[in-house]
DNA sequence: ATGCACCTTGAACCGCGGTTTAAGTCAAGG
DNA sequence: CCTTGACTTAAACCGCGGTTCAAGGTGCAT
């Protein structure tokens, strides 16, 4: 009784910009419902296409797709989107912002590598030196700073 | 005949920060070259040290292994580390500043996101409408702009 | 000779977000 | 009737950087 045509999966891949794929992938782990079928095929209603847009935009806010979910069992929930959006994002934004910091050393370091001409690691100040005490996990992501725009060891050291 | 001990690989690791199971990885990938034994067990030199630093700081730079064997290679060769080094900062600054963007982004939709009380995608302005025009892929990121400080949507939209 | 810590191997497994493949079904058009 | 194109499924595969497991070997002290 709705005039909605029924889209194909096809046709709902080509509006929202996803493969087929993906869409029965993320019917398969619960992140969309299965919808009606016509012999056999997926038959969805244009509703869909809202849905997958959510999915693009809280995908590329950083969501993965397992707190994609919550946030759409919050969708259908009494208490609405708002909660878990706000306890995910709070979550994801600590996340975002140390990817920020990381991301924002790993330039500088390699602004500097581009113009690096070292042989070798030894005589470059991009690599300090490693061997006299032991180090533990994730020391590297300290020594990716270089203080000036320039690779070279200082004389003095 | 020279002084250095030999180390086990449990020793290399605890010195390295690294698991022995990593340098197991790295020898198989043909990362680490194939070290002497004794008694079929591996017997490292501490110069091993110094390349798994070097390792570790290239990977916090953002190269993958496959590109820190370029680099490698680079030393191991006549032209020196420059050559390889500056063509893969290069294309890795690239990358880097590409991701810079998009986190920045991430952060400014997530800064909204938590300060969100939206029932439904629907009424948020965090998430764009969906379903007129077909779109190809990618437009979501395009859409994790958010204009104001706020994720309720115009009144006149 | 017994235990213990450490080492060896190949193969399987992990998360993540899908894509690809093989083999088959279905509806429409010529 | 037969082809064409789009659909169906389960299962395998991809990159990435490892980790874990099972089964066994080595070397030293007790």
């Amino acid at each position: 009784m709705d005039g909605f045509p029924e889209l194909t999966i096809g046709e709902v891949a080509k509006r929202a910009g996803v493969a087929t794929s993906s869409i029965r992938y993320y019917e398969r782990i619960g992140l969309l419902e299965e919808p009606g079928r016509s012999g056999g095929q997926r038959r969805y209603e244009p509703e869909v296409l809202g849905k997958l847009g959510f999915i693009g935009v809280a995908q590329s806010a950083g969501f993965k797709l397992r707190e994609i979910k919550e946030l759409i069992d919050g969708v259908d929930s009494a208490d609405g989107l708002g909660a878990p959006m706000r306890s995910l994002s709070d979550q994801k934004l600590i996340e975002v912002e140390a990817l920020l910091e990381r991301t924002r050393a790993m330039k500088g370091w390699l602004e500097v590598a581009r113009e690096c001409g070292c042989a070798s690691p030894e005589e470059c100040a991009l690599f300090p030196e490693f061997g006299e005490e032991p180090l533990d996990a994730g020391t590297a992501l300290k020594m990716i700073r270089v203080d000036g725009g320039d690779c070279r060891r200082s004389p003095g050291e």
